[in-house]
DNA sequence: TAGATTGTTAATCGATTAACAATC
DNA sequence: TAGATTGTTAATCGATTAACAATC
């Protein structure tokens, strides 16, 4: 379904970076930019013209010599290679905060992603509905996913109960989650998971803090040496 | 203020799997295991050991031969690296779902990431308190930080307003952002910014849906092939 | 002491960058 | 045609893994 005919693996380095050149094409489509090189795109990107020609060529040679690329034609290519030419039906596991702002995001559903169902344990949500989308007890989840198709679960659990429903979730034939929970997940080799760790995000942001406060301080010593 | 007193610069990748021994660690403590090494680490972990001991040793020798690792030790060694032996304020920028969903994230505070305030420009929001913490007019906000020590500033807003008001906490003398918008913000160098850009993740998540189906396609193709 | 396991150097692997012939 | 810019190969850089002497 990719546009990648070779067989050669694409490397998860190079994947990470096609959302983020997909949401510049986008852009400058948005400003009615026709063509693009890729220097003029590195510089907006902030990376090498070379590896934007590296990782556009793992998936085909989408440009033209002399000329760069087709910003449009570009764009939707790589909205193939993305996937994002179809639409995918999602559900969501716990009903709680994060929960409820997917569900919220209007953005994902003109993307084609389509939120179905939610599903929790606590009395006082189910029955509830978020923007239209109906919210189940967990127990019913068995009955959801063999009457309806699931492409993504996304799982918005406390750390304590996410391992047990990934796990069932698994077993039920879903084959790509959304991992918001706070573990990581051990499951068969087909599922997928892609994690979101909030608060491991934040760490790394805590840790520059602190870098640059010792370099700060590093420089103030230096400065206040070579000034004696 | 980090542990590690050489000068050479710790590489993104190794503090990106920092807070991921963190958490492992803590997790040992729980289960009242008091050593390790890190071949039981990398095991756990799937991860080399041989990257456990390099990693750990961008910051320090913090383990014995013969012996490994004391849990308990390492866990706080981590702790200071990462810089979560002091407190954080924090504010929130954008009070929609995912700023409420990250105000109710109960363990921030738990480690000493406290978030004291919210700001909006909703005027149904403003005014408004999420447990405990007050929404304000984000008109609000320049006095506020004149008045209050803000280490972290939490991005929710559109895309649309993100850049500038991004820019306007940069003047304001906020040294982290924690952006949850849709944009690549640009910052003066000294600004530290660690994006946690949902739809991407969603996005190569979906890319490896595709490239699964793509890969069975493939093996159904060749195992036909084979049995003919 | 013998066994285990670290800290660290060396080897390998992979990803990024540079260079340039091909070609629009 | 001349200039621009790709696609792609080669060179470099950095990160991961392997190996092993040091030592608990």
């Amino acid at each position: 379904m990719n546009s990648n005919n070779s067989d050669k693996k694409i490397s998860s380095a190079v994947i990470s970076r096609l959302p983020r050149y997909y949401r510049y094409l986008g852009d400058l489509l948005e400003s009615d930019i026709t063509r693009i090189s890729s220097k003029e795109l590195s510089a907006k990107m902030n990376i090498t013209a070379s590896q934007i020609r590296q990782d556009l060529n793992n998936f085909g040679g989408f440009g033209q010599q002399g000329y760069g690329y087709n910003v449009e034609y570009l764009y939707n290519e790589i909205k193939k290679i993305l996937g994002l030419d179809r639409v995918y039906n999602l559900i969501v596991i716990g009903g709680g905060n994060i929960g409820q702002a997917l569900v919220n995001y209007t953005n994902f559903e003109r993307r084609g992603l389509v939120i179905t169902a939610v599903f929790d344990i606590n009395p006082r949500l189910i029955g509830m509905t978020i923007r239209g989308v109906k919210i189940y007890d967990i127990e019913k989840i068995e009955e959801f996913i063999s009457n309806n198709k699931v492409d993504v679960a996304i799982l918005t659990l406390p750390r304590s109960q996410a391992c047990k429903v990934a796990n069932q979730l698994a077993s039920l034939g879903v084959k790509a989650i959304w991992n918001f929970s706070h573990v990581d997940l051990k499951l068969p080799e087909d599922v997928i998971v892609e994690n979101v760790h909030l608060t491991d995000s934040l760490m790394t942001l805590l840790y520059k803090i602190n870098e640059v406060e010792t370099h700060e301080t590093e420089e103030e010593y230096n400065e206040h040496n070579t000034n004696q």
